[in-house]
RNA sequence: GUCCCCAUCGUCUAGCCUGGCCUAGGACGCCGGCCUUUCAAGCCGGCAACACGGGUUCAAAUCCCGUUGGGGACGCCA
């Protein structure tokens, strides 16, 4: 086979969303797996609805996946000639009409087919008139063949059957002089040589009105690989009211785009058990084979599983790397990070067991971030009593005294302090938590103090002591 | 209405092409337990599906037909 060729093309209308990247995550697959090229295209010629703000928001999206194309960005807006230039080669051959039925008139036919239950389809009236030169506004229909079948063998649902009768005079150029979708489409997958067109299914329909068009104007036809669509909770096509559907939505909620990526890929298509790929093995494994054929509810539980699987097992320095602009979004500049000893990097190990998101970890590294400590007043009230403070005390004594900072030090003095007192493990963790955090949760207590530093550990045990003790003043 | 597609636990799926290894496997979620300095994580266990009806066959989740259900498309949008 000739060189393997594919493309996302995007309309740049809004912003990128799931079922887009998932489409784009397919072509990059398949161009990767077989050493082929990936082309990103524009399809803007619905100029009333395109914008500039909505093509770099598509080509950031495309960047923090990693999906990364070979060629283009490509604009139809750009390639203008080249379809006028087909489609007067087309009129000029007898194969496109002249058509100046006016969109209302069409609208109004339209409904009129409808309330007879009849199919909607252009009537063909001015198929035959021989407009040579239209002295009104008039558009370009594609005289579509009427007899026989269009096959599509499609790669990924199998053989699918057309008949002829069923297909539209399609309009290729509009009477403000824009090719229409399905027109530049198979004028730009014929010039581009695209081999494989892998799209949404919801594209099967214009299948059989390009195949023909692809043929008039000469070109090879791709093959076909109609995704499967992508459904909400309700099974409806997944749409904002599902919950966010723009990936850089995801982005901005604290998911890794790796998270992102092997959740998409999973909806729609699998290897065996295996549900957790690297975009190396996504590559190396891809195949379109084994692509399923019907659609798939998205499902925001388990993106959010695998995000935390993501988070507490890639290399801590990624993860760092992806947190801190999320740290500096929320208010704590690098003076506040430069409080945590070894940076943070450190933060990742104690609390990325507890986070699903970035935006957690955020959550979970505010009493080590923010000066001075916000105390939990309930928490306090429970744990730091008159009891517990001269046990508190003679801890941050001999922390004092101490020789060095580390954890195994820290670990012997308190559990030989818990000894000697004949206390329990918890009951002595916990107000030495809440000292510390101002809160009832966090990591283990050893790694709390090492994110804090020898000087605020003591500080603010100190500081608990003192409150416990005010506590048994009130209560005396 | 017309055309097209689809159909395994609530969800994502393995198995289906090349029937028997399927008393249908894994994952998310849920429930219970273990571990335990909190919360998590981890580990162990549990609940839960071949839409229905006909065929074909010694044998069907797997092949065929129909029914039902769901989705998508019918624009001078893409």
């Amino acid at each position: 086979m000739s060189h393997i060729r594919v493309r996302f093309a995007p309309s740049p209308t809004g912003y990128l969303h799931i079922g887009g990247v998932r489409t784009a995550l397919f072509n990059w697959l398949f161009a990767r797996h077989t050493g082929g090229t990936f082309v990103l295209r524009i399809e803007d010629t619905d100029r009333d609805r395109s914008t500039e703000e909505a093509i770099q928001i598509i080509m950031e999206g495309m960047r923090w996946t990693g999906l990364d194309w070979d060629e283009g960005p490509f604009r139809q807006t750009d390639r203008l000639d080249l379809y006028w230039e087909r489609a007067m080669d087309l009129f000029e051959r007898g194969l496109a009409y002249w058509c100046v039925c006016t969109p209302e008139e069409l609208e109004a036919r339209r409904k009129a087919q409808q309330a007879k239950g009849e199919s909607l389809k252009y009537d063909g009236r001015c198929r035959d008139r021989g407009i040579t030169k239209p002295d009104q506004a008039a558009a370009l229909r594609f005289k579509a063949p009427q007899e026989g079948q269009t096959v599509i063998n499609d790669l990924i649902k199998g053989r699918i059957v057309f008949e002829n009768s069923v297909l539209d005079d399609l309009i290729i150029l509009r009477s403000n002089g824009y090719a229409t979708y399905n027109f530049s489409v198979v004028v730009d997958d014929g010039l581009m040589n695209i081999s494989h067109v892998i799209r949404g299914d919801d594209h099967v329909n214009n299948t059989p009105r390009q195949v023909p068009l692809f043929q008039a104007l000469g070109f090879p036809v791709p093959e076909f690989a109609h995704l499967p669509m992508i459904l909400g909770s309700d099974k409806t096509r997944l749409s904002k009211r599902h919950g966010a559907t723009s990936v850089l939505a995801y982005r901005d909620m604290g998911y890794l785009p790796e998270a992102l990526i092997n959740y998409l890929v999973r909806l729609g298509w699998s290897h065996g058990d295996q549900e957790i790929f690297s975009m190396q093995e996504m590559i190396d494994l891809f195949d379109l084979k084994q692509v399923q054929a019907s659609a798939a509810v998205f499902n925001p539980e388990k993106l959010l599983w695998l995000n935390a699987q993501y988070i507490r097992t890639s290399e801590p320095k990624r993860v760092a790397e992806a947190l801190v602009p999320f740290l500096q979004q929320a208010g704590y500049d690098e003076a506040a990070i430069a409080r945590i000893p070894e940076g943070a990097e450190a933060l990742v190990p104690p609390l990325r067991e507890r986070s699903q998101t970035l935006l957690d970890m955020v959550e979970g590294a505010v009493p080590y971030l923010a000066e001075p400590m916000t105390m939990d007043e309930t928490a306090a009230g429970k744990h730091l009593t008159a009891a517990i403070a001269p046990v508190l005390k003679e801890f941050a004594d001999s922390v004092e005294a101490a020789p060095d900072f580390a954890k195994e030090t820290l670990e012997h003095l308190l559990h030989g302090l818990i000894e000697r007192q004949g206390l329990k493990m918890g009951k002595v963790a916990q107000p030495l938590r809440v000292a510390l955090t101002g809160r009832t949760i966090s990591p283990g207590i050893f790694e709390v103090m090492a994110l804090l530093g020898k000087e605020r550990t003591l500080q603010r045990i100190r500081a608990g002591v003192e409150r416990a003790m005010n506590a048994q003043g009130a209560a005396g």
